[in-house]
RNA sequence: GGAGAUUUACCCAAGAGGUCGAAGGGGCUCCCCUGCUAAGGGAGUAGUCCGGGAAACUGGAGCGAGGGUUCAAAUCCCUCAAUCUCCGCCA
């Protein structure tokens, strides 16, 4: 969320920046609350004051044995006064909170303005589309033939969306999901971090999932409890409400986690292959950075991500978000989307961002640069580092041999303990 | 799932409806004292959030969280959460 005084002081400029998003959002309503809040929270503390005050009488007098009956009685109204007050504000500071939380970050000054994905720019493309010489399959025929994936008995024991690994496919998957982790960790100096599966519903708000994205989440039945669409969320929250030691920024984690996405609005598309599931693995990169130095975090971040597709061979490329296509928490987000012969164009595989501190506003992630200075909100990021299951998807299609078979890329071979799967 | 106990500041911990933003320890910071160390003595040590103010400063909130009772709540009542012990069940 943003911060609600620098809303107030800025209002037009808060305006127009929103305004490249494309959509309407509540910065009027935001602003005439806040006023309003601040005009009652003005009375009632004077009134609270007083009450302070008189008791401190009263004690007095019990004490030396006196009568206290006027001033009780007249405290009564003043009770009364403040009672209401206080449901006032209390009614106001909630519808705050809630339009607070539908207003989106402020879109960085360095992204294209845009209308959508049209718009966003491509930053660097890194290796070529391989000329096959052959006709290319696509992933789930090559994974039908090889017998990696079944796809009707996950429908019979789940449903559609849902992917039943087996084989050298579900040694592929936990393959790249072990090279991913040990590239993160031992070369680019991550902390790992295995979270639970499921979160409370302040981690949800925490992150920015909710209110506004109730529907594409799973809720979990009879509790309270969501399942998480990404280990951003777990592993952001680690640090809700916590103020950190600003010595020790940043704080690099990574963290492998199944995630599960309700696909509400994604009815009909990708529907064949393990492009779009409701249940994926993914290895999440997330940053705790000063504020100082967060945009250059971002660029690392990203370069961490590129270094898995670079290690495995895979042509990529980078691509700038525009305002009008940047996530509703983010300032600022490169998608990295990898060469996808089944589809012939490049497809996303990882999203870095950088949050600022609109996230940390929310999930109240706080600093100090030492012991004297006031805490100040740190900037969150995160990356995927991959998304797994698109990872098999593109080595199967991008390695794929005229004879149906697949090479396995160096990298991974240690952990696959063959070269090919035929 | 059942029963009981606990939750107070950096840590441990005392706390009665009014004198409590909170005793007492420990730790930490500074000072004194001894050749150094250990020990000893003294002083300091509530952060945080929301207002007002140019500032000095000042008002309010804050004892696990949220409600309630009361002129007044760490203290009484209700709901919830977490931790611990025992029982049940289980990988």
């Amino acid at each position: 969320m943003l911060d609600i005084r620098f809303v107030v002081d800025n209002k037009e400029f808060v305006k127009e920046q929103l305004s490249h998003r494309g959509g309407e959002y509540p910065v009027d309503k935001a602003v005439e609350l806040e006023l309003k809040r601040r005009a009652i929270l003005g009375e009632v503390e004077v009134l609270k004051a007083k009450r302070n005050k008189e008791s401190e009488q009263v004690a007095q007098l019990k004490r030396a044995k006196q009568d206290a009956s006027s001033i009780i009685s007249e405290m009564q109204k003043v009770g009364e006064q403040i009672k209401g007050f206080d449901a006032q504000l209390s009614e106001i500071e909630a519808e705050l909170k809630m339009t607070m939380l539908s207003i989106p970050n402020i879109p960085h000054n360095t992204l294209p303005v845009g209308k959508d994905d049209g718009d966003n720019q491509v930053m660097r493309v890194v290796g070529e589309p391989r000329n096959f010489g052959f006709e290319p399959k696509p992933h789930w025929e090559l994974g039908e033939q090889l017998g990696l994936f079944d796809w009707p008995r996950a429908g019979k024991i789940t449903g559609t969306r849902f992917t039943v690994y087996q084989g050298l496919g579900a040694r592929l998957e936990r393959a790249i999901i072990s090279f991913m982790l040990d590239t993160h960790i031992f070369d680019n100096s991550y902390f790992e971090i295995y979270p639970p599966y499921m979160v409370n519903r302040a981690s949800m708000t925490g992150t920015g999932q909710l209110p506004k994205f109730e529907e594409d989440a799973f809720a979990v039945k009879n509790t309270d409890y969501f399942l998480v669409p990404t280990a951003e969320v777990p592993v952001t929250n680690l640090h809700r409400d916590e103020v950190l030691d600003g010595a020790k920024l940043p704080i690099k984690y990574c963290s492998y986690t199944a995630c599960f996405r309700a696909e509400a609005g994604s009815a009909g598309r990708d529907t064949r292959g393990l492009i779009r599931q409701h249940q994926f693995n993914k290895v999440e990169l997330v940053k705790f950075a000063h504020p100082d130095n967060s945009y250059e975090e971002l660029e690392s971040l990203t370069n961490d991500a590129e270094k898995i597709l670079q290690k495995l061979g895979l042509p990529y490329r980078v691509s700038m978000l525009c305002t009008g296509d940047v996530g509703f928490s983010s300032a600022k987000t490169y998608d990295i989307e990898v060469w996808m012969p089944s589809y012939g164009r490049y497809v996303e595989i990882s999203s870095c961002s950088n949050f600022e501190d609109y996230q940390a506003r929310r999930a109240n992630i706080r600093f100090k640069d030492d012991k004297a200075s006031k805490p100040r909100f740190v900037h969150t990021l995160n990356g995927s580092g991959l998304a797994v299951g698109r990872t098999v998807a593109a080595i199967l299609e991008n390695f794929q041999n005229e004879d149906g078979t697949v090479t396995i890329p160096e990298a991974l071979r240690k952990y696959m303990y063959v070269d090919e799967i035929k």
